[in-house]
RNA sequence: GUGGUCGUAGCUCAGCUGGUAGAGCACUCGGUUGUGGUCCGAGAUGUCGCGGGUUCGAGCCCCGUCGAUCACCCCA
């Protein structure tokens, strides 16, 4: 029988690489959580028309990205190729926009399009994103744009940059477009590029070929189209950022990929990763909510994508920092059983330890210590369990210390505590 | 979805103009009896992505297929 191999272009993590990845992940939420967003866990799939409603029957998500399949219920049923429609559906469904406001949610996990895989670029990708919903200010919007910069920082990440626009509000954008497409009409394109355009006319602002990026150079551009409201609130989104220290460029030409974006539109972009470049990416919503049968409320949120935030990682040579390592690693010379019941009862404590599992020998036991990152290791053999002291070994130094068994967790505790002052 | 490149041991790759597979790393054991990271020795490991075809003979040539990758499209 042929072996089963994963299917096409799904991203998947197996030790020693899913260590980077949680550690990814975990930065990343915590970011979230250290601004007061809490957790919203939500199904993978949702009814299709969520979707086509609530990203838009235009994106090329809906046309041609989505997973739909029918149920045994004959349901249409589509895996969830992005966050926010599916948070927007669970807060009008549970009310949770009838308490305070705004509400502060953030979610982690996989998402699905039927795309061409590529490096960062997967069918099954994951990510981590948040959403403010019911409160359309400024402050809103920056706070959400520095969750996102604050969880790169944190991971070290330097070679990345914020491009921010603002794409007015609804009755703006309708005015503008108006005036793109009667522009692009006038334009001598092929029929494919044209069809593009009407779809979503935008769209040309980001198109590779230098004589489309020409033609539209004199393109009108959505800027100055702003309301005197909408201008003031990205002055203020602007000039918080800067108080805050967080750089970033405008880019008034900037393209996002589904329909209901309104408002302050940001992306963050690496310059590491080839084609696959933007680490993250949000923006206001303001019909989003109204749209899926909710009342008239406004959000703001941002997705992050974990697999490329981890290939930037890499690509800057960041690795995972010391403490997610083990503490201790146990090597049992003739002594299994005790040396796990020992195993347990240090874990009980909270301290990560391991131990060499099946008869190995001494010198293979301890080279599994060192390929552990063990920050300790002890041998248990015969003379330790009649003495009752072991000899502690630091695996840096190569440093031991003779430490009695019933006091081995209270001094492993204290020692690795010690460890996490200094560092 | 369109086009280019690639697919040999767990990993990185070598394999000359076709003659039935190799290196380094990793792994296991050992270097006199219980302490890893260096060094030395020994050992295990592959239906050469899969399926057809050409040939006396294919890892090397041809076709298909699956997958990866790069660019486009699009986007996290």
């Amino acid at each position: 029988m042929a072996k089963f191999q994963a299917p096409k272009g799904v991203s998947e993590y197996v030790p020693d690489r899913s260590n980077y990845f949680e550690y990814v992940r975990s930065t990343l939420i915590e970011s979230a959580r250290n601004s007061g967003y809490q957790l919203i866990e939500l199904p993978v799939f949702e009814d299709t028309e969520l979707f086509t409603r609530g990203v838009g029957e235009s994106t090329d998500v809906v046309r041609k990205e989505m997973y739909t399949f029918e149920d045994r219920g004959g349901r249409s049923i589509t895996l969830r190729p992005e966050g926010t429609a599916g948070v927007m559906r669970a807060v009008i469904e549970h009310n949770l926009d009838r308490g305070q406001l705004p509400v502060k949610v953030f979610y982690s996990g996989a998402f699905f399009r039927a795309e061409r895989p590529q490096a960062g670029r997967y069918r099954q990708f994951y990510q981590v994103g948040i959403e403010a919903i019911g409160l359309s200010d400024p402050l809103i919007d920056v706070e959400v744009i520095a969750v996102a910069d604050r969880a790169f920082k944190a991971l070290g990440l330097r070679k990345y940059h914020l491009e921010i626009t603002s794409l007015g509000d609804l009755l703006t954008r309708e005015n503008y477009l108006k005036d793109l497409r009667s522009y692009i009409e006038e334009l001598p394109l092929d029929e494919e590029t044209r069809t593009r355009a009407s779809l979503n006319p935008l769209r040309l602002f980001d198109d590779k070929r230098s004589e489309i990026r020409e033609l539209m150079q004199k393109a009108p551009v959505l800027m100055n189209y702003l309301t005197e409201e909408s201008r003031a609130d990205f002055e203020s989104v602007k000039s918080l950022l800067k108080r805050l220290g967080i750089a970033f460029s405008v880019n008034e030409r900037m393209v996002r990929g589904l329909d209901y974006y309104t408002g302050t539109a940001f992306e963050f972009v690496h310059s590491e990763l080839g084609a696959q470049s933007g680490i993250g990416g949000g923006g206001r919503y303001d019909g989003l909510m109204e749209q899926l049968g909710g009342q008239n409320l406004s959000g703001i949120g941002f997705g992050l994508g974990i697999d490329r935030v981890l290939l930037a990682c890499e690509a800057e040579g960041i690795a995972v920092p010391e403490n997610e390592k083990l503490d201790l690693y146990i090597v049992p010379l003739g002594t299994g059983d005790e040396s796990l019941i020992i195993a347990e009862e240090l874990r009980s404590r909270g301290l990560r330890v391991d131990l060499a599992f099946g008869e190995r020998a001494l010198k293979g036991a301890m080279k599994a210590a060192d390929k552990s990152g063990a920050k300790y290791s002890l041998v248990l053999g015969a003379d330790e369990l009649s003495s009752d002291v072991v000899s502690l070994k630091e695996m840096n130094s190569g440093e031991s210390e003779s430490v009695t068994l019933s006091s081995l967790a209270t001094t492993l505790i204290e020692k690795i505590s010690n460890l996490g002052e200094h560092s």
